[in-house]
Formats: C-alpha cells, structure tokens, sequence
DNA sequence: TTGTATGCGTTATCAC
DNA sequence: GTGATAACGCATACAA
C-alpha cells in the first residue's frame, strides 16, 4: 500500500456524485443511469482507483478465497492436481491460497490456523494428517474446531470421527486394473514396493494387492512387499532390499511412480538388466512418459478429480447440496516397462 | 465466514475490558498487565476468536501478502523455485500468493490486477511478458502503472523501458560452463536444441553459445541450431529435425533439461542409439536425475535464487536499500550423459 | 495500564 | 436513480 490511497469518495468527489453512487458501479448494480455509470468509470481509471479487497471482503463478509493444503508442491502429483483446481476455481472468481505442509503437523495447523484466520471458505486438505490409517485424536480435535468455522474438503484421504466431504480417488480398482493387466501379461511372480504403513493411501493398496492375489491364485510373499516410503531414494532401498531376495519376482509395482523411478535407478547402479522385470507405477506424473523404459500407471483422471473438487467447493460455498463421498476412477496407462518378456 | 462471527468486543465484554485492550494483546503490545492478558487470552480460546485479518489488513495498511506470478507450476524448474520462496517468506511472516499465467498476456493481466487489489506488498514476476527480447509495449505500460502502485521483482527477465528489481541467473555463464565440459571431453561439433527466437532466456544462450564456439575455435553450424519451444514435445521435434541432417554433431545442448527429455524420447523412437551423442540441459529440475541416461545439466542454485528473491522482498517492504540487479551463479552438475564417448 | 473515540474503505439499508 | 448513514472488525491517537 503506497501514498495516498484513492477510494471511492475521491472517486465520488470528482464525478460529482456520492460514495454510494460509486459502489454501486463498483457492484455491476443496474440501478445506476448509464451516463453517470460512464462518467464514474472514466474517473476511476483517470485517478488510477482499484478497490480495496479487504475492504470489500469485510463488509460483504466474503473473501473469494479458498485454501489449499498439499504436502509438496514440487511432487507433481500434486502440482498435476492443483493447477487445474486453481484454473476452475479462477474461472469462478475464487482466489485459491496453496500451502505446503510437507507432510509435517505443525505445518498443516498453522496453515489451518492462518487460513480460518484470512476467512477463506473452504478448505481443501491432502496428505498429511488425512492419509494415516488411524487418526491422531489431537489432530482430529483440531480439524473439528477448524471445521466448525470452515467448510473443508479431503482429497484422497480422511480421518475417522471428522465427518467432511471426501473426494477420493479408487485405489483399490486401480490396484485391480495393475494386476489384471500383469497377469494378462503372464506375471506370476509380484512384487509391491514401497509406502509406509499405517499410511492408508499404502495399507490400501497392500490390502487390495493381496486380496486380488488371492483372487487369482497367486501367493502373496511377505518379502516381496517392501515398504520404504514415497521417494525416489525410498524406491531404491526397497530395489535393493528386493534384488537381495534368493527368489525373485518378474513384475514389480510401485506405490507411486515415484518409487519406480528409483527402483529402476538401483537396478542400473547394480548392472541389474532393467528387462528383467516388468515395471508400473501408480499416479501417471509427467516424467513417467520420458523416464526409459517408460512407465506403466495408474492415472488419476486429474481433469475429473480437480473439476470435482472445485464443483464441490462451490456448492459447498454455495449451501447447495454435496454430495459427501466421491470417488473418482482411475485408468491404467500402458507404456513400456509392462510389455511381455522372453 | 459463518453464523455469529465473535469479534473482539464480545471477548471484552466477557473478560470485563475494553476492546482496546483485547486489541492490545492481539497485538502482542507490552503494556497490558499480564493478569489480564492472560484472561483475554483465555476467553479468546473459550468463545474460539479468531481474528479477522481482512479488518486487521484495513486499518494496518498492510496485508502482509506478496504476490507471485510463474508460467506454471507443474513445471519443476518453477515449483522449485517457487516452494523455497513460499517456505522462507513463511518464516518472515508473508503469505504468498500463487498464480499460473501459462505465459499468456491476458492472464499475467488478469492476475496483476487481483494484486493490485488485494493490496499485496510486493509482486514477484517469472516467465511471461518479461522474457520477450523485444518487449511489447502495452505489456510496458501495464508494468509501469502496477510499478507506481506496487513493488516488483521480476525473476530471471526484465522489460525494457521498466525500471524494476531484477534477479537473474547468470545464464551466460551457464553456457560457457557447458561448452568448456564439452569440449574437455573432445566434442567439437556440438548442437543446440530448443527455445524461441525473440524469448529472452533463448536469444542469451544461442548468443553466448556463438560466441563461445568462435573463442574456442569451433563453427557455429546453422543447422545445428534448431529452435522449437521449451517442452518436451518441442524437443522431439528439433531432434527430429536434426536427425535429417547429413552430418551430425557430436553434442547436443538443450535450451532446458526438458527439451532434452524429448530428444531422448525421439532418438529412441527412431532407434538412434543414445549413445551416440552427449547431451546437456539446462535447469537441472529434478526429473533430469531419474532419465536415463541421467542428465548433465546446470543447476541454478535453487536455495540462493530463492533465499535472494525473499531477501529482496523484504528489503522492498521494509523500504531498506535493495541491489537493483542481482545475479545468481549457476553450477555444472556433471551426470551419465556426458560422459566421454567412443 | 486501561479506556474512549475515531478511522480504515467498502457495502447495505433506508429514505428521498 | 441517487444519497445519507450505519455497519463490518480491528488498530491507534489521545485521554485518563
């Protein structure tokens, strides 16, 4: 904020009418007589006026802004989802306010506490504190104060005794769509690496990967679900961890093509030929299509998702009904580390 | 915003002070006794007040905002920056505020103006409008009127005819630093891929990498010179492009590690080996890690661009004395693409 | 230390 | 169609 800030009496004073008069052109109000509407635009641009949006917000007591919290935003899982709920979200006249949390408690709550306190209104939450499998009672307390002043939305996540508007992605048909796709393909053998447990976006996937084992009349081997983590090293120590193993299976899916990235990485760092298994992801992130062999995954239908996620922000906003769960399915992209071998 | 907003008059009505004194502790101010800090600030947990900042913004004159503009964020080279921006202007106390201009006018338009309005403090500006050689000159004129109202910093660009802060990365020095490796490896024919005639950041690297053929002695061959863009795609186009030629070059720089993902990709499509040539790109952005080949690249200091950008947006607003032009030293990371061939 | 009065820049409610 | 006037929720100058 600079010098001598213009509003709308000065407006008023040079076009000869009263603040009032202003605001309503300020509002689009069709009450106004064209001719003084025209004379009061042209004052407004002369003197270079922009209307105060704090000001605005408090009397309207709406902000137009939405928060967004994601764990990372350089994972482009994330940036993939968020670009387009920021491009809906505009086309709506909404300002969305993202936040990293990096997956860290606090961060999420001074996040949550900044954006009750810019009045945003909604909230939109990934990762973190909504992927754990069982929920932390102080975190659930906090989201319940916080939903208690401002609408929020899960994404891909939720957290027992915080009953709020999920729009989840299907994991477990996706998990179905891989394995179906690998057994087509031959595979007997399978591995699934990396994740967390107790992380519910990694127990999910394990669950649903042994109940479809099963399903097919394949064994499930413990030491071949490998968790690590999410990352890129993650997938290499559970590579490594994997090519230790007496046996070997010939497929191997990754929790996230972030995993996979890494797992390929440690089978060049060994001389281990990158032929000898088949490889697939799961989220279908940009680089999956220009790493070598490009990656087999899982893609989340970003378009669908984010577009749910703003049309659900809206009607939330809009006290409009919502629908509170909604899933959104998934599609297997076929590339080249799935291809049959030998 | 929901049902009956508390403000700070009911916490002083319950609390038996004046709102002054309520706004004093808000306000963290000394003078009130800490008996009855410690009260307000036990009623302001027992009726759950938040304050409200759009009322706080208003009478402060500051908003404790700045605003950032990037082409797009799931571009890593951008969601690199811009978290490490996001993180440290956290630490000092501003929000940030993102938005995607996708490099279109209108939308660098559209969202300068909601800066202005929303009164943020300082804008930072990347991509775009101020990478044109040529700058247009409604775009300058836009510039100058934002400038008059609100501080910039524009990002490894700058506009002629706007006088503003700029933070660059030396990318000059980037070439020199890439053409000397490789001619330390024995290249001496060499090709550059991608970029835009008339795009800033391309014109500075085919010029620098003229001059620094001449200075070793080297032709600079037309051909071998091939613009396109900056994607992936536009990086299988030039290599497509320079695949036809009669004679090949021995080396092959990007305008940018992306443009080098898709020269990847199209030699593999045509079954050129990949190791018939070195490749280089520029950014270092995280994917150039996990190709393979893994990516020779120059890395633009991430943590000093972005500790210098915050650095110079609380210069601004605390109106202390800023380096107009600041420039940031780039690094050669050396990885499997350029390693010495035949 | 604490309280009163006023301003911040809009919008909304009336009345004219 | 237009104009006073009162909110909106907080901070600050000035008093006490």
């Amino acid at each position: 904020m600079n010098k001598k800030n213009i509003t709308i009496y000065d407006i008023a004073k040079e076009a000869n009418v009263s603040p009032t008069t202003v605001s309503r052109v300020l509002t689009n109000n069709p009450l106004v007589k064209e001719s003084t509407r025209k004379l009061v635009l042209e004052k407004m641009k002369e003197l270079d006026f922009t209307p105060n949006e704090a000001a605005r917000s408090l009397t309207r007591k709406q902000t137009n802004m939405i928060g967004f919290i994601l764990p990372d935003i350089t994972n482009p899982f994330f940036s993939q989802t968020y670009i387009e709920v920021e491009r809906r979200a505009h086309e709506l006249g909404y300002t969305v306010l993202l936040r990293n949390s990096m997956n860290r408690r606090e961060m999420e709550s001074v996040h949550l506490r900044e954006f009750v306190q810019r009045r945003v209104e909604c909230i939109v939450f990934m990762g973190g504190r909504i992927n754990k499998t069982e929920s932390n009672p102080q975190e659930v307390e906090e989201m319940l104060e916080v939903i208690k002043r401002v609408p929020m939305i899960m994404v891909n996540g939720q957290m027992d005794g915080v009953n709020c508007n999920c729009i989840c992605t299907n994991e477990e048909d996706g998990i179905r769509l891989i394995v179906s796709h690998l057994i087509e393909q031959g595979h007997k053998h399978i591995s699934l690496i990396g994740g967390e447990k107790g992380i519910s976006t990694a127990d999910v996937k394990v669950r649903t990967f042994k109940e479809e084992l099963e399903k097919h009349g394949l064994d499930f081997k413990e030491d071949w679900q490998i968790y690590s983590g999410f990352n890129i090293d993650d997938g290499r120590e559970a590579m490594k961890k994997l090519l230790e193993q007496q046996t070997l299976p010939t497929a191997i899916m990754g929790m996230n093509d972030m995993v996979i990235y890494g797992a390929l990485k440690e089978c060049r760092e060994q001389n281990v030929p990158i032929n000898n298994f088949s490889f697939i992801g799961f989220d279908d992130i940009f680089p999956s299509d220009i790493v070598y062999p490009s990656l087999t995954t899982i893609n989340h239908n970003y378009e669908i998702l984010s577009s749910q996620i703003v049309k659900s922000v809206q009607n939330i906003i809009e006290k409009k009904p919502v629908e509170k769960n909604i899933t959104i399915d998934t599609k297997l992209i076929i590339r080249e580390s799935s291809q049959a071998k030998r």
